[in-house]
RNA sequence: GGCGCCGUGGCCAAGUGGUAAGGCGGAGGACUGCAAAUCCUCUAUCCCCGGUUCGAAUCCGGGCGGCGCCUCCA
């Protein structure tokens, strides 16, 4: 089944043809690490790895690049304050971004460029927007794009360059949405810039390079003139994406990207999540108010990713159920004994409709609403045929897990909700220990103290279950 | 003020012309010593009004309501 996405572009439903038959080469627009990323920015992140993980499902051999912002505004900001370099500064911000990743069961990509590995690479860029006549030294010693030299400019966005002021200049990263002027390529070093160590020579003298330099830069040189897919928060069509095509096409002469994707931002407890509302949380925190990675990510996988979602502490409780129901379902299938003797079950049918349910929904442009509908709706089918026969056979337990498997490849929430559930060899034993006690005291009919041990397991998060085969257990978040 | 999006059960959320997915929650039942897990049954006519159509949550018009971008942000 083929791919369709939506593409901003061309503000339509297309079909992902990438450039080179079975490779998919993608650009995403990672975080500038000068602080915290919050949940806010986990949306777009976790859509950015949902499509890494699903064009691998579907066979691609994919080149996922995703870049992490250190010299702009920002870091040169939080470099000054703290007192070091902004290598140093955005450091620390890396390494927790990418703990922050690993805990939400981001799957690797294969480069993380920075802005201050490319700087040779943007100065030669540079050069030859200068000589084909698409940016220019100005007088305050700065080199701007211009504008007016890119006839496709607006295209992105749609928006009519008649309506824009051109000419004048930007000279800040900080950008200004629907003011499209000439906007810096690389820009004179100040003095905060040299005590932030963010300075670098180069023909035009002392400076840094512009943000929105930065990412075609690091794009073309890590994947090629052009990309199968770019993708990013929805606040940066313009003029972040639009001056990187302005900037890459007039440089290559090629097509910049494919399809460019977008992500719509989340609502935090029902209001825009900002610093200025002071209402903005981060991963770390939400974890250490008790809620899991997995419920974190069912969360956000349960909104298509561009219409609105509404983060909140009750939706995550939600998630956390949903969350729970599907480690039962694959503990119960992982244990599930299996015989010749067994019942004829529809299994094979069930999962094979599921799957096909399911990558029909993913093919969708990414509907994992969708998705997930059909990952449930497969669970219950499952659970009903299983407690409807004695024994399956095991080639029909075997289908049960494949497809189960299957689907948390794109999805990732058994793998994550195992990840924060592993327990170790003497907790299993005493807990072995504390279950026999209890099977004691129930032969005896002594029920006080069998539901005293039960107790005991629930305040350290063990349930129990009791069944045909004997009690088992299982530790929830 | 400009541009755009949305309004589906108690909550979250799919569905863009053919008679309402899924999750959470709730009620009842089966199973259990009691639970837990699981299963079964029940729990919406899609903000309002008008129009188009054999037929609309889905298209058009008008209201009302919510939100986003235009300012830092993914």
């Amino acid at each position: 089944m083929p791919l369709k996405v939506y593409n901003t572009a061309t503000r339509s439903l297309d079909l992902f043809v990438p450039l080179e038959e079975g490779r998919a080469k993608v650009y995403a627009c990672g975080p500038t690490i000068y602080d915290h990323a919050h949940i806010g920015n986990f949306r777009a992140f976790l859509f950015y790895d949902l499509v890494h993980r699903y064009l691998e499902w579907k066979g691609y051999e994919v080149r996922f690049v995703m870049n992490l912002t250190d010299v702009d505004d920002k870091t040169i900001k939080g470099a000054v304050a703290a007192g070091s370099s902004v290598g140093e500064f955005t450091r620390q911000f890396g390494d927790l971004f990418l703990a922050d990743c690993a805990t939400l069961g981001i799957v690797p990509v294969d480069r993380y460029p920075r802005a201050t590995d490319y700087i040779g690479p943007m100065i030669d860029f540079i050069g030859r927007l200068i000589e084909s006549g698409h940016a220019y030294q100005a007088d305050d010693g700065a080199v701007y794009y211009s504008i007016a030299s890119f006839e496709r400019y607006g295209k992105l966005k749609g928006i009519d360059l008649d309506s824009l002021k051109v000419g004048a200049r930007v000279s800040h990263d900080e950008y200004e949405k629907e003011d499209a002027r000439d906007f810096a390529l690389w820009k004179v070093a100040s003095e905060e810039d040299e005590v932030a160590s963010a300075a670098w020579d180069s023909p035009w003298g002392r400076g840094r390079p512009g943000w929105h330099l930065e990412c075609s830069v690091m794009s073309v040189t890590e994947l090629g003139d052009t990309l199968d897919m770019h993708l990013g928060g929805e606040d940066l069509v313009f003029p972040h994406h639009e001056n990187e095509i302005a900037q890459s096409e007039a440089a290559t002469g090629k097509p910049f990207s494919r399809n460019w994707l977008h992500v719509k931002h989340l609502q935090l407890e029902g209001r825009k999540m900002s610093k200025s509302l002071g209402n903005f949380i981060t991963v770390r925190e939400l974890l250490e108010e008790g809620f899991g990675p997995a419920s974190i990510r069912h969360q956000l996988l349960g909104a298509h990713y561009r219409s609105e979602l509404n983060f909140t502490r009750e939706g995550l409780n939600a998630s956390k159920s949903a969350v729970q129901r599907l480690v039962d379902f694959d503990d119960r299938v992982r244990a599930l004994p299996t015989g010749q003797a067994a019942t004829a079950t529809d299994l094979q049918t069930i999962s094979e409709t599921a799957l096909d349910a399911f990558a029909a929904a993913m093919d969708d442009d990414f509907n994992t609403s969708d998705a997930l509908a059909a990952l449930f709706m497969f669970v219950s089918r499952a659970n009903a045929a299983f407690d409807a026969a004695d024994v399956v056979l095991e080639s029909d337990r075997n289908a049960v897990r494949e497809v189960l498997g299957s689907m948390d490849r794109v999805l990732g929430l058994l793998e994550v909700a195992r990840a924060s559930r592993a327990v170790d060899d003497d907790l299993a034993l005493w807990v072995d220990l504390k279950i026999q006690e209890r099977a004691d005291a129930r032969a005896r009919r002594d029920f006080a103290a069998a539901d005293g041990i039960r107790d005991e397991l629930s305040a350290r998060n063990i349930v129990l279950e009791d069944g045909a085969g004997g009690t088992r257990w299982k530790v929830v978040d």
